[in-house]
DNA sequence: TCTATATTATGAGCCTGCTTATTATTTCAA
DNA sequence: TTGAAATAATAAGCAGGCTCATAATATAGA
């Protein structure tokens, strides 16, 4: 029997999910990662890299190197901004706005297949619970002192 | 606002906790893999590595690097088993040991702050969902109700 | 017995996160 | 105007997942 802690079972529900998402996905190869990047720039059009670390809330380096091998492999391509020369705006190619829809019914299928015997009431508090849980632990980490807000 | 799909959320929490975890178990040097990974010898002693590879839901190659890391900083050793000269049984060091209460304690915190704010009804639901996520995506890839026989 | 198959651990190499540090640019204040 | 601080992107290097491939050992079958 495995720990049945709140962290074990995020752990293992995330990794699960990835595993069938990549599977999946493999046959026109895009990661979790890389659909997750695709879809703000789905919903957004080009966005600079800042906004995307933000969006997805990782670390601006590591939304480097995804679009380094996005690029690579034509999902984006960057383009500077004629405003701020600091910024490189990522834009979705061609490819990656036919992917989409390709990607979206895979992610749908998996996540049914995920919530497979549970009650919409289920699900929605479930869901709930999530979000709740993202908003307690994304507010500042030193719950007794310190410098961080937004 | 971010995309609010099952596979978002869960992601996003289970890093926020990550991050967490880290941060407080930064002052003795234990990740969250190395701690899931204490737990189970924690609670059952001595194992060999495909057991943990089982146990964690991970490939073995990943505990075969991850006991590497683990038994540099002296947290496990390995320990050849008579009975069975391919496997290598993995023990827990005092260190580790003496960690454990620690590390326990920074997790239930994190928990603690995580779920802040939902009542008991709430958070058993959730446990269950997710419960019941890993049970369904934990079943063999192939052979469900789909089209996947090769 | 002896050979084929399964199991245990690991090497190489990839992707995605992280921290820390560096470079280029912009902004703001003196 | 100039110089300091903030911001955008990236480099280096680590941890922890993965796949694919391989070596050593056990086990089962002919």
């Amino acid at each position: 029997m495995p720990d049945q802690s709140l962290g074990f079972l995020l752990h293992d529900a995330t990794r699960l999910i990835r595993r069938r998402f990549e599977a999946r996905a493999n046959e026109f190869g895009l990661t979790t990662a890389q659909w997750r990047l695709l879809v703000y720039l789905k919903k957004e059009g080009a966005l600079p890299q800042a906004r995307l670390a933000e969006l997805l809330e990782i670390e601006p380096i590591s939304v480097s190197r995804l679009v380094d091998r996005m690029e690579e492999a034509d999902w984006v391509c960057r383009k500077a901004d004629p405003n701020d020369r600091r910024v490189k705006l990522v834009h979705p190619s061609a490819k990656a706005r036919n992917a989409f829809e390709n990607a979206r019914s895979i992610a749908d299928d998996i996540y049914e297949q995920a919530l497979a015997g549970l009650s919409d009431d289920e699900v929605a508090t479930a869901l709930n619970t999530l979000r709740a849980i993202i908003r307690n632990l994304s507010e500042d980490t030193s719950s007794t002192s310190e410098t961080n807000h937004e």
